[in-house]
This record gives C-alpha cells, structure tokens and sequence, in this order.
DNA sequence: AAAAAAAATTAAGCTGGTTTAAGAAATGTT
DNA sequence: AACATTTCTTAAACCAGCTTAATTTTTTTT
C-alpha cells in the first residue's frame, strides 16, 4: 500500500496485519506536484506529514523578506511544525514540495486516535522523536563548533544526495550562508 | 517520594499508585554537591537524568579547549546525550552540577523495561520528546532570525531564572557568545 | 582576614562571512 | 527553437562579533 511508510515503521516496532490494516484508517495519502504548498505562514499545522516519495521544504519568510529554510525531508522522514501540530498555534512555517512528490498525512485528531488504539505507533513515534532529538542535538554540537566553511563542506560531502535533488541556494539557505558565500567556497574547493 | 517527578509525570498522563510504586523501581535517586560529574567525555551514557532539584550543565571541549556548554537543565527537565544514551556510544559531552542537586536517573535497561512495564511511561516520554522537538524546532528558527545580540537580549529577558544561577560566562557560552562580547552588550544596555 | 582562584570588564585591531550590484549560465515553458 | 524564468557566479566594500592582552572585581579557600 505504502511501502516506504510501513517499512519504516517495521523498522522500530512489530506491526501484525490487522494493525496495518486499522493503520490505513488514519492515514490520507496526498499526490502532489511540483512547488506544491502543505502549510503557509498564519495556517495551524493540522497534520504530521510522511514522506513516501520526493522532497519537501519547510521555510520562514525573515525581517529582510529571504526565505529561510530550516529543514528538508526526503523519502521516509517525517515533517511538521511540531509547536503548532501540539498547540493548535498558528504555524510561521511553509511546507512545500521541491519535486513531485508522494505525501502521507496523519491529521491532529487521527493522530491521537491512532496512539490511543495502537500501542506500537505510541511506542513507534517515542523512538523516532526519541532519535530525531539525537540528530538535533548533533547538528547543534556541529554548529557551535564549526565554522560555516567546515559546516558547508561537512554537509555536502555527509549529504551528497542532497546537491543532486535541491538548488545550492536552497542548501545554502539552510546552513545559513548566502549562495554568494557557497558559490565562493565551491570555486575555492576546484 | 519523589514530588517534582511525580508531579511532572501526573501533567501528561495519569498515574495511579500502583505504577508510581513500581516507577519506584527503576529509578536511582541521587545527591551530588556542585561541580560533582555525572558523564565525562569518552564514557558511554548509561541513564537519562532527571533533575529533582538544582542545575546541570552539558558541554563539550573544543579544538580551543574552551569549554561549549550546549544545554542546561534546571528543575523538572530531562538531561542526556541521545545518540550515547540510545547507540551506547562513547559520549564527546560532560555532564555537570552547577549547583547542589538532587538527580534522578534511569538507566538504559530500566528505561527499557520501564516502558514495557508500563504504557503510560511511554506515553510520557512520547509527549515530553515531541515537547523537546517543538522547542528545539523554535530555538534553531531563532538561530536563523536573530543576530547574537538579539539572541542574547532575547534569552536573558525569556530567562532571567538563569542569570540568577548560572555564571554570565557560561550563559555566553552556551549561546555561543564571547564572555567579552556579552560584557559589551550588557554595558550597552545600562 | 588574607591569599588564591575564578569571573567580569575594557579596549584596540582584525577577519569570516555579508551586502550590493551585475552579468552569465542553466532550466523550464510555449 | 526561442523566450522567460530561475539559478549561479564574480568582485569590491563593509561590519558584527572575535581575538588578544591587561586590569579589575567577585568569590572561594585557607
């Protein structure tokens, strides 16, 4: 049905048939195109969304009108504003598709539904919550101790699946830098 | 028993006596004078700390030696290296009291077969880690939109608690400051 | 209360990364 | 194939925040 979906899930935790089956109760799968918008700035972020295929952005607008990127998701990661997904609190986040992309979203009321009746998507989501404070709290070391040179580099070449699928302004915009900076760096590099 | 646990426990889920009872079994209560350490550098991080009373630091050492103190935890807040904590590897932070305290921890086969023991507790630590996530999520979108000078006008009206307690250097710190600039800064305002 | 250690301040010079402004190259659309 | 749009590059001037180094103030220890 899923695939990405539930083998993810496989991943943590054992999943029977017939709670696969109860899963696809609350899941509403998306097909959407291209620069497509999930969630804009002033909306609540009334669902969690699931990557199945393709690539989204999540983005601010700042003080100078730049979008500011802050976070990315490719096949099998999970996106969402978790401050206004938790407290119905209008969202100052984009959500938006960089290529065609495949989308599953779990609403807030499916959400919690879901966690009531299976016990494994509770335990599921405090593991992968769990691993994703992990990751931030390992970006957040590399950013006190890198330079934005070092960050740069350490990303492209850590990430390199990366380059291929976004535009350098978008992964400059996410590590901070202007794509002048990056263009710099990347000739430096030559 | 344990009251500011307890109670930060009963804010997310119920608990009724029978489970505070058996909570009892997995946790080690511990009384530490300041600067006393609960993880070094090169040591794997066995338990997940939670502080009953007092303040903790975590930081790491530098290639300048300096120490990047990256979190604080005062009362009722949880304190770990995730990626030691769930990989059981070797951990690059220190853990240390600021203060006097009182620590609760839980180590990683309690932790374990506390939640399976017990629902609620996964429930618990579910909802506290999407917690974490909502604020890591807004820390790092200010990382973006506030100059250092923001970030620190910022932090110290969000937080005066800290400036209380904690020493301004280590504040510099861990908002990625110099102790010189934050003097600057503060003089500035006055 | 004195000595030692830790923390905070001051000030001058410097640098990593930004800003501003054009132009060139690549990609998407008709 | 041509046009329009988006993305990337180049270069010079600029500045927020760091470095270095010395002094002062505060806190801790004896």
């Amino acid at each position: 049905m899923y695939p990405n979906f539930i083998s993810h899930i496989r991943k943590y935790v054992e999943l029977d048939d017939h709670t696969v089956a109860r899963l696809n109760q609350y899941i509403s799968p998306l097909k959407l195109k291209r620069k497509e918008f999930l969630l804009k700035e002033g909306q609540i972020c009334q669902s969690i969304y699931f990557v199945e295929k393709g690539c989204l952005r999540m983005y601010f607008i700042d003080d100078k009108l730049n979008e500011q990127i802050t976070q990315f998701a490719l096949e099998h990661w999970w996106m969402v504003d978790h401050f206004s997904f938790q407290d119905n609190k209008p969202s100052s986040y984009f959500i938006q598709t960089i290529e065609k992309s495949e989308i599953l979203a779990i609403n807030t009321s499916s959400f919690e539904s879901m966690l009531r009746e299976l016990p494994q998507m509770e335990r599921y989501f405090r593991i992968i919550m769990q691993r994703a404070l992990a990751a931030a709290q390992l970006r957040n070391k590399y950013m006190y101790e890198m330079s934005k040179e070092e960050f740069y580099q350490h990303f492209s070449t850590s990430f390199p699946e990366f380059a291929q699928r976004v535009p350098q302004y978008m992964i400059a915009s996410y590590l901070g830098l202007t794509p002048q900076y990056v263009s710099e760096l990347r000739k430096k590099k030559l």
